[in-house]
DNA sequence: ACAAAAAGAACTAAAGTAGAACAAACTATA
DNA sequence: TATAGTTTGTTCTACTTTAGTTCTTTTTGT
């Protein structure tokens, strides 16, 4: 009876008019069906007004009323749900998302972020970890590109040959290959073009060691 | 069905009705939904009389009555709801585990094994997804090692530079960058050290569109 | 390659804000 | 009961912001 937009929408502006009172305008709905243009809002609430889904008063705003549900949901839609209810069972964890690895800021200082990211319960087992987008291109030769997520393993301490998150004169993080040698630290990146830098070792502090790599494509 | 401000309005006449028995003026209104002329509250009087939710005596002082109210759901509803629905954002759905792609075998094949790897639910928004363990290093300049779980989106049909599952003469299955030129298909890897390789398009059946990568350290 | 869906921009309309002038309705009291 | 004074409601203008409509172009899915 109904496409998926239309029956996302219809549901929308109910639980909008039930929650607020009050009938959402154009741009909202576009924002909650996850259109980028209203022009296309109008579509979808001609379609509903004609099938008797809604009524809307004509030449007002947000003057929508909900006549009825559908009885019965898209396909899609149920698709959907299923998918969901499987999720469930098989949770993940959510972990803090404190920001880009090159931002230039210690990770305690953001670490009040409050954005979070979903990571399979198996990557995160024993001990606290966040995540990192990556920025830059200082890991390409690791397989580690410009906006993947890192995450990380909080420790303070890492073996030679790890991959790191360590911070600089309390003021620059980066993520790097340690390497520690009798009097200072080295951290090298994986992409020819840059140069391994040298520290003396209390200039570095190890924030963590990168456990798992996420990367979306599109 | 309404406004914010004529929602506003809407509940103040009603709670003034209850709580004194006797219409707000329209000053006090200005000042009850924060307005600096009354004029504002004319307008919005009109709304609400013509959606039928007040009614006024004309030409009489304090003299309106309230018709009915947009019907909410209980907030302790609504609560429970959008706690319902935070769970789900952070959950993670399980799809199968196919195999090694670099294995030689059709992915339609080895469908019926039953191993699983959990995913961020936002990995796998609309479509059928499913995973393989990456073998060989034939995409490392494109970050993807070997080891690496490679999530798929089920697809038959690909653009040209997405990274596809690619199946040739129903045999071997690869994950390569897809490139369709007049006669061919073109599967092109990510690594120098590898060469293009020419088909004929019968040859190459697309099994899906690379959607994501999970990488585990250690 | 076609049709449908979506994006985008340009335009029109409605809602909200403010101030003032004024008219009608009440109030008090001469 | 007149009437002056007060409260209250109505109307107007002018302007800003928000919302809705319509159109063309672009993208997408088949």
């Amino acid at each position: 009876m109904l496409t998926e937009k239309q029956y996302k929408l219809l549901l929308f502006i109910n639980k909008t008019l039930k929650e607020t009172g009050c009938s959402p305008s154009f741009d909202e709905m576009k924002d909650a069906v996850g259109l980028k243009s209203k022009s296309g809002i109008h579509a979808l609430i001609e379609a509903l007004e004609e099938r008797n889904f809604i009524r809307k008063l004509p030449h007002k705003a947000r003057a929508l009323e909900v006549l009825r549900l559908p009885k019965l949901k898209p396909s899609a839609v149920i698709e959907e749900e299923k998918k969901r209810e499987q999720a469930l069972q098989f949770s993940a964890v959510e972990i803090p998302l404190y920001g880009k690895i090159a931002a230039g800021t210690p990770i305690e200082a953001i670490a009040n972020e409050n954005e979070k990211i979903a990571v399979p319960l198996d990557m995160v087992s024993r001990g606290q970890f966040y995540a990192l987008t990556v920025e830059g291109d200082s890991m390409v030769e690791a397989g580690i590109l410009d906006g993947d997520t890192a995450i990380i393993r909080k420790a303070e301490n890492a073996n030679n040959g790890e991959i790191v998150v360590a911070l600089v004169d309390d003021a620059e993080a980066t993520l790097k290959v340690l390497k520690k040698e009798k009097n200072e630290i080295l951290l090298i990146p994986r992409n020819s073009t840059y140069e391994t830098r040298h520290f003396s070792p209390e200039r570095v502090k190890i924030q963590g060691i990168l456990s798992g790599i996420i990367r979306n494509y599109h």
